[in-house]
DNA sequence: TTCATCTATTGACCGCGGTCAATTCCTTCC
DNA sequence: GGAAGGAATTGACCGCGGTCAATAGATGAA
């Protein structure tokens, strides 16, 4: 019963009502029976109906508990890209290109490992045909604050130093979704992400003008 | 029966077999029966029932046209961006940021027209969840060409000549799509499309150093 | 014209996400 | 303890996208 779980919780919830035992218990089971099933068959896979099956509850008690069935992959896989950002905001920041490719290479295997993935990530990203905010749109604003300290002014970085942080970090985020995009575009494959985001970072970051 | 009609058609058809007369009529029906709901009750509204019916025609005549109804979406909303292209290619190429901005401007008001549209843009840009290309894939493909048009070593404009047309262009791709998707996002629409983008493309064809 | 062989169309059917009135369970107050 | 008043849970039900075996229609050969 970690943090994530209450978090996340009580979104229909009054202000100030306690928090049946019951409730937690419920969406454990429920999270828990989802990644199982996402275990064994993928988020492809994945079905409501099974998921309600193996948590032993009725299908309304699901969307007792998440909006939709994209609510609940949003948790998922947002507190996957959550985490991958606290490894990451926990290394020493990077001092050249290279190192900055190591630093985002987890992130970016957490969000091309499967096609369904990213389109879910895509959709709540830019929050396209979402209304509240998630996980992973939580993850994307943190992600910003990751990569602008990275090129704050008074950590001494090699990198272009005429616009703000803020959006240097835009930047990188830009081109990142843009590179691994690219990558599941069945027109441009032929070059691995690091490849194509290499020279997009390499422009960004270091123009010889 | 314009070349659009017939450019996406035969999709699982044998190669050298004829199109018969009433395969295209069904296939005009369908689609203008589409465009007359969609001016109606908008893309969020339109269901392919609603379709088959105005078209008067089978449920199942629907999907032997299309794979799917994203399908459908694609070949409508691609069809616009190509037109929009088309207009952006034949103005006179860019020489400043406002121009720039000019000639996107278009091309931008019709992703950002809605949310299901852009959300539909999305998938088949990054192509995330489709496999095959069509017309919005083609698009976003097209949408380089015209971009890197703009910064041909050899036009005399006053971006930066450090890197290839080709990476300039698709770095104003990535930055648009970022400037569209942060405007659907709760956390960030305080900024206008323009005050976003400009910065972008501000620092990206004229850094300073 | 007739027959054989394709192709296009049909509509009953299915899977699955999502809803909601009814019910059960929990908490609080007396 | 017992009653009142939520809060959580239930499961029959619905809407809609998508399927497929069966049927109708087109085309070319004899």
């Amino acid at each position: 019963m970690n943090l994530t779980l209450v978090t996340f919780l009580p979104i229909f919830r009054r202000m100030n009502k306690p928090i049946q035992q019951r409730t937690l218990k419920t969406r454990a089971k429920l999270l828990e029976a989802t990644r199982a099933i996402v275990a064994e068959v993928g988020y492809d896979g994945l079905r409501t109906e099974q998921v309600v099956k193996r948590a032993g509850v009725a299908k309304g008690t699901f969307f007792a508990h998440f909006r939709d069935k994209d609510a609940l992959l949003d948790i998922l896989i947002g507190g996957d890209m959550l985490a991958a950002l606290d490894d990451m905001a926990a290394q020493p920041a990077p001092r050249d290109l290279n190192q900055i490719m190591d630093r985002l290479n987890p992130l970016m295997a957490l969000m091309t490992s499967n096609r369904t993935v990213f389109d879910v990530i895509l959709r709540h990203s830019g929050a396209a045909a979402i209304e509240t905010i998630g996980p992973i749109a939580e993850s994307f604003g943190r992600m910003i604050e990751v990569f602008a300290a990275w090129f704050t002014p008074d950590g001494d970085h090699p990198f272009r130093t005429d616009v703000t942080p803020e959006l240097l970090a835009e930047g990188v985020q830009a081109f990142m979704l843009q590179a691994l995009g690219l990558q599941f575009c069945a027109l441009h494959n032929a070059l691995s992400v690091d490849e194509r985001l290499g020279p997009y970072l390499q422009a960004w970051l270091l123009p010889v003008r």
